[in-house]
DNA sequence: TTTGTTGCAAATCGTTTGCAAGCTA
DNA sequence: TAGCTTGCAAACGATTTGCAACAAA
């Protein structure tokens, strides 16, 4: 990509995608890997997000666009920048996978409606404090965790029935 | 399925594995479904099983036998035994489920090896207890969760690296 | 130029389904 | 017998991959 396009992107992006997506082209010059539109466009798609997405609703943003981008480009982009440290796969029990930026992002766990699909973060230290012992209890060395509530959310628990 | 070869199945089972059997029966009669010789081979199979299996891995397990078991009736049993309540679907991440029957095995939660695929189970009351305040806290009724730990067990912690 | 990247279509893989033949009740 | 089940192969849906044309370095 040349430094025209690159800059053309960069410039209307606000601050704090823009830093992201410096982060995401310093792992790919890092890695030998090329910095190309497709990728900067993904890239600054995916960090302007602030909630879960799928590969298939990535796809989506760009149905109209007068830059398209192929389905196999979009999960070759999401692989790189997962492994990259910059995206987390989810599994909420359905049969694709969900994603979320992490940088400026902790981490939190999610609650799922069951019914209409709407997760909410949350973060108990205590929990992530008990889950560290009840590893450590166990012989085991954390890398990860993922801790999914379902349930209906407050629109969607009927309460008679 | 006569009666005999009904008989014949439950004389060689385990007490406890009988009277899972035997719930499910009454479930598939419930239900209106039938009491037929693959469902009750699957059942015995699946509750002599004190662990996590794949729809896959249960397949195998009548790969040898005289009462071969198509992969499709494998899984419309699985998916019978899941809305019974008897079997419960777990995702751990990979791209295939596991699975692992309920009865007389109360909740728990994993903690599962990256390098050897070992699972652990634990219970901690407090994390559940923290859970349910959570949903709360965030107005969802809780109908399940998921909480998966994964890291590396003592074989594959290499302290060294 | 050299080497990695893209888009397309075909391939995978776990899981589901249509249908005719076979059981259960 | 009537109605559910089974096995088989084909269908599915998300994700991956081979390959020729193409862009980045």
């Amino acid at each position: 990509m040349n430094r025209e396009k690159q800059e053309a992107i960069l410039n209307k992006t606000e601050p704090a995608v823009r830093m992201e997506m410096q982060t995401f082209s310093e792992y790919l010059q890092k890695e030998g890997l090329k910095i190309t539109n497709q990728r900067m466009l993904v890239a600054e798609r995916i960090f302007s997000l602030h909630n879960h997405f799928t590969a298939e609703g990535l796809l989506e943003e760009f149905k109209d666009q007068r830059d398209q981008i192929s389905k196999a480009t979009i999960y070759r982009i999401l692989s790189i920048m997962v492994s990259a440290g910059l995206l987390q796969e989810h599994n909420f029990g359905k049969d694709y996978k969900y994603y979320e930026h992490i940088i400026g992002h902790k981490h939190h766990d999610h609650i799922i409606c069951t019914v209409c699909g709407k997760i909410v973060e949350f973060v108990d230290e205590r929990i992530e404090q008990l889950q560290e012992q009840a590893a450590k209890d166990n012989g085991f060395k954390i890398t990860g965790h993922s801790l999914n509530i379902y349930g209906t959310c407050i629109e969607h628990s009927s309460s008679g029935r």
